[in-house]
DNA sequence: TCTGGGGTCCTAGGACCC
DNA sequence: TCTGGGGTCCTAGGACCC
């Protein structure tokens, strides 16, 4: 309930194929034709365009395995571009921000609009707005769900993107409507209810979203737990989930990558942690935060047959907390010292720093009694600052610490397409 | 040959304290 | 002979999301 009495009315507008849609934008051969991108190390297949999903190309599935399939139909296959798709997701969040009171983006492709003061509009039209203006801005084609709670939107918005009847903007807003929609909802479509949970429903005679709403309430709170319960109110109408309109201080940040070939020599799982160490030094200045905890994990393949699987990881604390690259790297190694073991093939390594609090509060906990410099202190502060400013301005990687090293056991790339809207040197150019 | 990366929340169980 | 109970903190693991 809103403050004037309004029953809410979320919108989610979910960008169709994202990844796909953005490398399509600036290579108009593309269109109606198959495209998929590859997540990193140009491993799995993690965007596919329509075309590409009619050809049966599933979601996840490993790139060596439809290699031939890809082949023989000429689908054009891109290494994820992070820059680009990034950029193009902050124009279409700009485009949408002025188009609605409040949003909260959800992911990179998706965001929730708090559309409570709409209702006496005619919804589907300014849905059908909404799209037009994202696509003529940005040239990324938007499904767009609206219900009275999150995860009716986000059924809502799945029907529009399935059902060309929609015309890309489905509005559930009447109780026949809702009931009819998830009635057409399997329950493992249902936002919230992943692999797991969908079997175990199933087991219990549990097929579709109608279903799960209609289940007993204490059988699904002894089961699902509350995140369980959450979701079955949101079904039947009563909203649980709220906007939330400033992103989240972040608990932890990761950084970890698969390697393109298998790692035996400590020194270069030395250069690949170091790597890593740096860049989640980099990734809490640009929070403001100060990490108090410093995971390293190194391991072998899980999909190693041989049954050799090899995990090693070790949590310390750092104290005072930092997010000086320096005193990071240096930790990391230490921490990876003592988890390294001579032998395992490793293919992935990470760094995670976790406990982060806010370097912009007053009460950065220091040390009562420490011969230890402060990692805020004059010197490091502000070498920090004029590495971040200069590898902002010419480009990342232009100032590092020599510990980091790109080349050995850098990940495979092998279909990267130009960085045109975040790179001078890759702006496209267009001849009359 | 070749299988992503980065997050969140919740629960259970143990240690510890009063 | 009898052997509490509740709270908090931490960690590991499971489940989910995009």
């Amino acid at each position: 309930m809103t403050l004037d009495g309004e029953l809410p009315m979320f919108a989610l507008v979910d960008c169709n194929n994202f990844y796909a849609s953005c490398e399509r934008v600036f290579n108009p051969l593309l269109q109606g034709r198959p495209v998929v991108v590859l997540s990193n190390n140009d491993g799995c297949i993690i965007a596919r365009s329509e075309e590409a999903k009619a050809l049966g190309i599933r979601m996840g599935t490993p790139e060596f395995k439809c290699r031939e399939l890809l082949r023989q139909h000429n689908v054009t296959v891109f290494s994820s571009n992070y820059p680009l798709y990034g950029d193009m997701s902050s124009r279409v969040m700009t485009t949408l921000a002025a188009l609605a009171p409040e949003i909260e983006v959800y992911s990179i492709d998706e965001a929730f609009l708090d559309m409570s003061s709409f209702r006496r509009y005619n919804l589907q039209e300014y849905g059908g707005l909404m799209r037009r203006t994202i696509r003529q801005h940005t040239g990324i084609p938007v499904s767009i769900g609206m219900a009275p709670t999150k995860t009716l939107a986000k059924a809502a918005n799945r029907l529009a993107k399935k059902d060309p009847h929609y015309q890309g903007v489905c509005i559930l807003s009447s109780d026949a409507d809702i009931r009819a929609a998830l009635e057409r909802t399997a329950v493992e479509d249902i936002w919230g209810i992943g692999r797991q949970w969908s079997a175990r429903l199933k087991l219990r005679g549990i097929y579709t979203a109608a279903d799960f709403a209609a289940a007993p309430a204490a059988w699904v709170q002894k089961h699902l737990h509350i995140v369980g319960a959450r979701i079955q109110a949101e079904l039947n109408g009563r909203s649980c989930l709220q906007m939330e309109l400033v992103r989240p201080q972040k608990q932890s940040i990761c950084t970890s990558r698969s390697f393109g070939r298998s790692v035996f020599l400590k020194e270069e799982l030395h250069q690949a942690v170091a790597t890593f160490a740096a860049k989640c030094a980099f990734k809490l200045r640009r929070e403001q935060a100060l990490a108090s905890m410093l995971t390293v994990f190194v391991s072998t393949s899980p999909f190693d047959a041989d049954g050799n699987r090899y995990w090693g990881t070790r949590t310390i604390a750092l104290r005072p907390p930092t997010q000086d690259s320096i005193a990071i790297i240096h930790a990391a190694g230490v921490i990876l010292d003592s988890v390294f073991q001579e032998g395992p093939a490793y293919k992935k390594a990470g760094v995670l720093v976790s406990g982060l609090v806010s370097d912009t509060m007053q009460a950065v906990p220091l040390p009562l009694f420490s011969d230890e410099e402060s990692a805020l202190d004059e010197r490091g502060g502000s070498i920090m600052r004029v590495m971040d400013a200069v590898n902002s301005h010419y480009g990342k990687g232009s100032i590092r610490l020599a510990a980091e090293n790109f080349e050995s056991w850098k990940p495979n790339q092998e279909r990267l397409s130009p960085c045109t809207t975040t790179r001078w040197s890759d702006i496209i150019s267009v001849r009359a």
